[in-house]
DNA sequence: ATGGCATGTCATACATGA
């Protein structure tokens, strides 16, 4: 099962893009973020004509999130974390696919720091951690994927450069420390297991001709539960997808486990 | 130290992104 997280940066403007992922790559499950259209603007027609059933949580302008599944109708368990009722944003949604349990997530920026945006991404962490806490629970095989917003570690491997990011709210000690948490936790980055050692970007930016100078850093993770991990085989960057016209600014990244 | 670019909207400028 090829389990792949994809921040489109924009639906609308990105919709060939993904269309030609699903045909190119068929993957089982799909995981979006940043859709930038509210749920009447979400292309369910276009994509289940690819074969793709979906759930969606979308936002006018800003975040929103789905869940694609080849061939299946993903069952929703919940949208939202649990410990803010004033959290508006549409940044988590979680399905069933088969005998797995994913969820996706759109971690905020928190640029500028310090500042308020910055306080909301740690509290929205805090949320999460708890959540996640809940899932491994469960014992069940739960894949929480999707872009986190969060540098793991001040490394080459994670950054084109520590020294450029230093004050970016993705890599604050604050935001690795909850990262870290959340691993500790029992979770597994699966990316960095399957290659531990050496650069692996999922995000180059727009700007400055980052992707032309490989100027990337790795934010988009999937994060294995114990039951996942065990069936883990593969993970990786579809990074060719970044170098194609109208490209998304993140690359799609992928996990396959193994049948259950 | 700055700027570079892309997306979407209450569009011909601004907010947000990372």
């Amino acid at each position: 099962m090829k389990i792949v997280t994809y921040n489109v940066n924009g639906i609308g403007a990105r919709l060939p893009r993904l269309l030609e992922y699903l045909e190119e790559q068929a993957p089982d499950v799909c995981c979006l973020q940043e859709l930038k259209a509210d749920d009447e603007k979400f292309p369910a027609a276009a994509i289940e004509g690819v074969g793709y059933g979906a759930v969606w949580h979308g936002q006018k302008s800003w975040n929103g999130v789905a869940i694609l599944a080849k061939g299946r109708q993903p069952e929703e368990r919940r949208r939202g974390l649990a410990g803010d009722p004033d959290d508006t944003h549409s940044r988590y949604i979680e399905a069933t696919v088969g005998d797995v349990l994913v969820g996706c997530l759109y971690l905020p920026n928190g640029n500028p720091q310090p500042g308020p945006k910055f306080d909301y991404k740690l509290a929205w962490m805090e949320r999460l951690i708890v959540h996640a806490a809940g899932l491994l629970a469960t014992e069940l095989p739960a894949v929480l994927c999707g872009d986190y917003n969060v540098i793991p570690t001040l490394s080459h491997d994670d950054t084109f450069s520590v020294r450029a990011m230093a004050q970016d709210a993705l890599m604050q000690p604050e935001s690795r420390a909850a990262f870290r948490r959340l691993l500790f936790q029992g979770w597994t980055d699966a990316l960095r297991v399957r290659h531990p050692a050496g650069p692996l970007y999922t995000f180059w930016d727009y700007q400055a001709g980052a992707w032309q100078r490989d100027a990337g850093f790795r934010i988009d993770h999937h994060l294995l539960s114990p039951a996942a991990a065990d069936r883990l085989i593969d993970a990786g960057v579809d990074k060719v997808y970044r170098g194609r016209e109208k490209a998304s600014d993140h690359a799609p990244t992928w996990v396959v486990l193994r049948d259950a």
